[in-house]
DNA sequence: GGCTGAATGAGTGAAGCCAA
DNA sequence: TTGGCTTCACTCATTCAGCC
């Protein structure tokens, strides 16, 4: 690898005349046309890269953007993160993904990772014990977007699906479809997305003179084991014995198909489905699974443009904290 | 007009200085 | 001699002020 300095000691320049020509400055600078081919050619022919590192020391800025996700090995972060690299692409930002496994003092750590290594802004998806950190990085002037949740507390930018309409529209599908007992699956994470689900099931039901007990909610532990989640609910449908089920999050779907697979019931004479959230899983199970589909690639596009506009990179968007509205996929699993 | 020297940024190791 | 502390030099790319 080839630096600005043996360049300029090549070609008999100096230093300061490299990297202005390299940096598109030739003309500001009025650098003598022909020297400045002479000296792009060279950088070309030699494989130039500017060292990042050094670049970052002048300019305060990395051009990497801090991705901080809960589990990068769920099906909607790996969906978010492969939109938000194309986006940040097209600004020339690379991305760091770091994944906090719900974990407090992991968040710690990778925000002050992040932070030592200058990156220029963070997309982030709230964990719990999250907002000192984050609120210390905005007072630092680093920007932050949230995304899929937020913190009430906080004034950080957010974007996400409305959770509460996306679960309403669920189950008013079920209640279209005939289904009176109705049971919610949903997890004990402590942010406002499953609070939000969880009150669209509550407040929908009521509202259709449903009725809605305790025991209508299971709230399986978060970071709980597969086997011990599947098994918890296989217990709790075959005591309640509900004539549909929504789950909260696309895992617990796919988790939920395996408990009712167990049960030895059918879908959906025996038990009507409906997930918050798509997933592969869903298209191809026999039958398709109805779900409520989160606009990923809308929450990413603007994630990335609240970001940028805080940056100073584009133009600041009025609207900083945004829900957009999910899509019910219907299938056949109602 | 065409170019260069030097300051700058944060971190680190080496060198220098002083007291015990 | 050793330990503790400070100062300096160096890394590399960028950019302003200034020289010829």
């Amino acid at each position: 690898m080839i630096s600005i300095k043996e360049i300029a000691a090549k070609l008999g320049v100096s230093i300061a005349t490299v990297s202005s020509v390299l940096n598109g400055k030739e003309k500001e600078r009025r650098i003598n046309a022909a020297l400045a081919d002479k000296i792009k050619r060279f950088a070309l022919e030699s494989g130039y890269h500017p060292n990042q590192v050094a670049v970052s020391l002048r300019t305060g800025k990395s051009r990497i953007i801090g991705l901080i996700v809960d589990n990068i090995s769920g099906a909607f972060f790996a969906s978010l993160a492969n939109t938000i690299e194309k986006e940040l692409e097209k600004y020339g930002y690379t991305v760091l993904y770091c994944s906090t496994g719900n974990n407090e003092s992991k968040v710690e750590t990778l925000i002050r990772i992040l932070f030592q290594h200058n990156v220029d802004g963070y997309l982030v998806i709230p964990a719990a014990g999250m907002e000192e950190q984050l609120s210390e990085l905005t007072s630092r002037k680093r920007p932050v977007v949230l995304m899929d949740s937020y913190f009430p507390d906080t004034k950080l930018p957010y974007v996400l699906v409305n959770n509460y309409e996306g679960t309403a529209a669920g189950i008013k599908h079920l209640i279209k479809a005939g289904c009176r007992n109705i049971a919610f699956v949903c997890n004990d994470i402590s942010l406002v997305q499953m609070a939000e689900r969880r009150r669209g099931f509550v407040e929908t039901m009521i509202s259709a003179k449903m009725q809605v007990g305790e025991d209508s909610i299971l709230a399986t532990p978060y970071m709980g084991e597969k086997g011990q989640v599947v098994r918890s609910i296989a217990a709790y449908l075959k005591k309640k014995r509900p004539d549909a089920v929504m789950f909260a999050a696309n895992y617990l779907g796919v988790y939920g198909l395996e408990a009712i697979k167990k049960l030895g019931w059918t879908i959906p004479s025996d038990i009507g489905v409906v997930c918050f959230d798509d997933h592969e899983l869903f298209q191809i199970n026999t039958p398709e699974i109805t779900a409520v589909k989160q606009p990923v690639e809308d929450i990413a596009q603007l994630a990335v443009k609240i970001l940028m506009g805080e940056m100073g990179i584009e133009k600041k968007v009025t609207e900083q904290q945004v829900e957009i509205m999910g899509k019910l996929i219907r299938r056949k699993s109602v």
